[in-house]
DNA sequence: TTGATTTGACCAAG
DNA sequence: CTTGGTCAAATCAA
């Protein structure tokens, strides 16, 4: 538990001075000849680094007390995530140890993914994350059963996360999933935020697993989107050896849909994560990447539309200082040459 | 043999 | 009482 949130404490802060780093770069790029795409491209890094620091701030806040989130930042020393979400979270799962009937107060995100088909078959994929499915209900009203699936080291490690996968009504290429509970094992780098591992053979590795992980943005990825859909086509593309939100896509076109949501907490910013199906239910197939959208934060903070807001948080750029080992959350930012008064920084001086 | 899936039963929440 | 979520025995598959 300790090291869990000693990572995602590291991921938030290197996420932070990842963004900073860019926002530099991005500043030197207004000195020099440069086009358009490559400032589009920088500033979409920027916004990616802060959604997912604000991800990550909110995914360890207590849910049920919002307010948390909006506490002010310590002035030595932040702890992120707070020590009680933690000792909630393993109040949780003994609680569910008791009571595993039902899991009313464990977290919850849900999300929408369509199915990649070829040759007019559904493809099977794999996951971040190894599920196994214990159950299957016909749901009142609803055109397609409800498959349950749970961490399959539910036992050997603990972990409690689980997941519901059931087929749209609307698009019967879509599946409704949610998601509840951390991942407690260390088969994605995140808690609840899985990471595409590098290759299948290191995901069959599971919890026990010293996984290399691969991150989604490089050169040759190309995001686009329609009315409804982003689709990121990531052909040609190399992986690179240190972890993120990212992920390294199995196959090269992945295709996901930007309507997820966090229940409980209409502040918090969406997410998308993958996931997998049975293919003997008809839930074939998962597609998608952690997504992750700053612009619901942008709006509400500067209480305007974000600038962009098609290609949102597509874009992943270098965490490696993820992988430091001993990272201080004490950085100044006058260290990186830009200002502490930014107004949106949660927390920060203004 | 072992691990995953299926499926009816059980149970708690509303 | 109804319904959704989980259990666990039976079954399947590698």
């Amino acid at each position: 538990m300790e090291s869990e949130k000693s990572w995602e404490q590291k991921a938030l802060v290197s996420e932070l001075i990842q963004g900073l780093q860019i926002a530099i770069k991005l500043k030197e790029n207004f000195n020099i000849p440069s086009s358009i795409h490559t400032r589009d491209s920088l500033l979409q890094s920027i916004l990616s680094s802060y959604d997912k620091a604000l991800l990550i701030l909110k995914q360890n806040a207590p849910f049920s007390n919002s307010e948390t989130m909006h506490q002010p930042t310590q002035t030595s020393s932040p702890q992120f995530p707070p020590k009680d979400h933690y000792e909630g979270a393993l109040k949780d799962h003994q609680e569910l140890k008791q009571n595993s009937k039902k899991r009313k107060k464990m977290p919850k995100w849900t999300e929408q993914v369509r199915v990649k088909i070829q040759n007019g078959v559904e493809e099977p994929l794999q996951d971040d994350y190894s599920w196994r499915k214990y159950g299957q209900k016909n749901i009142l009203n609803a055109k397609y059963p409800r498959s349950y699936y749970r961490c399959t080291f539910q036992k050997s490690k603990g972990c409690f996360a689980t997941k519901q996968v059931q087929r749209s009504e609307e698009d019967t290429n879509v599946f409704d999933i949610s998601y509840r509970g951390s991942h407690v094992c260390s088969q994605g780098n995140y808690a609840v935020l899985p990471l595409k591992l590098a290759d299948t053979e290191e995901k069959s590795q599971g919890c026990d697993s010293d996984v290399q992980f691969h991150h989604a943005q490089s050169s040759g990825e190309r995001v686009t989107n329609d009315a409804n859909t982003l689709t990121v086509e990531t052909d040609n593309m190399t992986p690179h050896p240190f972890p993120s939100f990212g992920c390294m896509p199995q196959d090269n076109h992945h295709t996901f849909l930007p309507s997820f949501v966090l229940e409980n907490d209409p502040f918090c910013s969406t997410i998308s994560q993958t996931s997998f199906f049975s293919p003997n239910t008809l839930e074939s197939n998962y597609l998608v990447s952690p997504s992750f959208h700053l612009h619901d934060e942008f709006d509400r903070v500067f209480d305007k539309p974000c600038p962009d807001s098609d290609a949102a948080g597509i874009v992943l750029a270098d965490a490696s200082t993820i992988n430091s080992p001993n990272f201080d959350f004490n950085f100044s930012l006058d260290a990186v040459g830009i200002g502490a008064n930014c107004p949106s920084m949660p927390g920060g001086s203004s």
